[in-house]
DNA sequence: CAGTGGTCTAGACCACCGA
DNA sequence: CGGTGGTCTAGACCACTGG
C-alpha cells in the first residue's frame, strides 16, 4: 500500500514525496480528482511524517500544482491560466517582434565563466568565489538594436558548458531546474556608455531597465534585460 | 533575557519572531552584525522551538532580509541591491515619466468590491464567492494616455476601504502585507476594443501586455498592466 | 459539529563549511 | 574536526470550512 516513496540515498525524502504526488496527480490514482486526500491520510499512505508531507505539498503549491484552502482541503490546480513555459520570456522577444511584423535577430556579446560581481553574488546567494556562467546578447528587430539581454547563472546549475546552446533555459531544464517564479523590477534609468554605443543611441538616453530574478525552490538565478524605450518607427499592423 | 516574543492572542508566534528579529536587525542588538546568531542560540534567546524560529527566518529570507548559507550561517542581507520598495512599481510610472521629462497623471477608471472572475479566483487562490477589491487607472504622460493599470486583491488583505487611497500598496503594507516576490509575464498581444478606446489608438494595435503576479508567503494577489508600445513623440533629454 | 489545514513543540540525525 | 543550517519524526493543539 506504500505508494512507494523511497528516497534514493542522497535524495531528500520530501523530494521523493513531491515526485510521487506529481505522478499520482498527473497519471496516477489522483488523476480526475480535484481534491487531494487529507494530509493525515496521505501521511499513512506514503508513510512519512506530516511535516515532510507538508514540505512536499508546499513545493507543489509554489509550483502552482496544488492549492491550499484552510478548512476545506488541498486542491489540485487543474486548468491553470498561467502555465507559462519557463522559457517563454527568453524566447518571447522573437515572438513579440514577430507579432509586430518585425524580424528578430540577435548578436552574442559575451559568453563564459566568470567570478560573480559582488552584486551578482548577493542576488544569486552564491559565494564570492563560486563561478558563474554569463551570457549576453544584443537583440535586434529588423536589424535595429532593441534590447540587451544578460543572464547569469551559478555554474553548479549547468551541465557541460558546450551543451549550452542558444537557450540558457533549455540547458537549465535539462538539469531539471526550471525557473518558474520571479522577482522583477522595472524602472527608468540611464543607459551606460557601453550599452549606449551598442544600442546606437546617445549616452544618457532615457531607457527602461528590466531586471528579472528567477528562482526555483530554495535558490535562484537571474536574468537582466535592458530595453530601449522603443525606437518605434512607423505604425504597424 | 527573553528578548520578548509574546504573541498577542490571535497573532502567530512566528510572526512575532519575525518582528522581533527585524527589530533587532534594524536597530537592536544585531545592528552592525553581518551574521545572525546560530539558530539553536536564537531558539533559547527567544524561547521558541527551532521549527518556529526557522519559519520566521524563512519569511525574512523571502523578504530578502536574511540569506542562508548552508554550513556557514544565516547572514543579514545589508546593502541589498534590490531593496525595492514594494510600492516602487505602482509608483514607478510617475518616476519613469519624470525621468523622461514628461508629467505623469492618472484617471481612475474603476474602484470597488466585486466577485472575482473565474480567472482571478484561480490566480488569487480565492474562493469564487470571496469578494475582491479592484482598482483600475488610466495613466497619462503629458496628458497622453500611456498605460492602463489594474490591480485586484482579495478583500481580506485590506483594511477599511475608505483608507485605500491612491496607493493600493500602501494599504496593503498598513496591514502588514508587503508583496515582495512575483511571477510575471510579458507578451505581445492585441489591445481589446475597450482598452483601445481608452488609449486613443486604433483597435487591434500592437501592444505589450505586462502581467505581474505578486505573492507573499503562502498566498498572492496580482497586478496587471497594459502598456502601449509608446506613442513616443519626439526625442527628449 | 466533524474534518480540514495551520501552528508549535522537543528532539534526533544528516550535509555542509571553514579553519 | 566543531559548528552551522537542512531534514525528519511523532504528537499536540488551534483556526477555519462546510453541511
Amino acid at each position: 500500500m506504500h505508494m512507494m516513496v523511497e528516497a534514493m540515498p542522497g535524495q531528500k525524502l520530501y523530494r521523493a514525496v513531491v515526485d510521487a504526488l506529481r505522478r499520482e496527480i498527473e497519471t496516477g490514482r489522483f488523476a480526475e480528482m480535484q481534491l487531494l486526500p487529507a494530509e493525515r491520510v496521505l501521511c499513512e499512505l506514503l508513510d512519512v511524517s506530516r511535516t515532510t508531507l507538508r514540505k512536499a505539498i508546499a513545493d507543489l503549491v509554489v509550483e502552482g500544482v496544488l492549492l491550499h484552502r484552510h478548512g476545506a482541503g488541498t486542491f489540485i490546480h487543474r486548468a491553470r491560466p498561467h502555465v507559462d513555459q519557463p522559457s517563454s520570456r527568453l524566447t518571447s522577444f522573437t515572438e513579440d517582434m514577430r507579432l509586430r511584423g518585425l524580424e528578430a535577430s540577435s548578436r552574442e556579446l559575451e559568453r563564459g565563466v566568470f567570478l560573480p560581481t559582488p552584486e551578482e553574488a548577493m542576488m544569486l546567494g552564491a559565494g564570492p568565489n563560486e563561478r558563474v556562467f554569463r551570457l549576453g546578447r544584443l537583440r535586434l528587430a529588423d536589424g535595429l538594436p532593441m534590447a540587451i539581454e544578460r543572464a547569469t547563472v551559478p555554474l553548479r546549475y549547468l551541465p557541460a558548458l558546450d551543451l549550452v546552446g542558444a537557450s540558457l533555459y533549455e540547458a537549465l531544464s535539462a538539469r531539471g531546474f526550471k525557473p518558474t517564479r520571479g522577482l522583477q523590477r522595472l524602472r527608468a534609468t540611464l543607459v551606460s556608455d557601453v550599452d549606449a554605443d551598442l544600442l546606437g543611441v546617445a549616452r544618457d538616453s532615457p531607457c527602461v531597465e528590466f531586471t528579472k530574478s528567477l528562482y526555483r525552490a530554495d535558490t535562484y538565478d537571474f536574468v537582466s534585460e535592458l530595453t530601449l524605450s522603443p525606437p518605434v518607427r512607423k505604425a504597424r499592423r
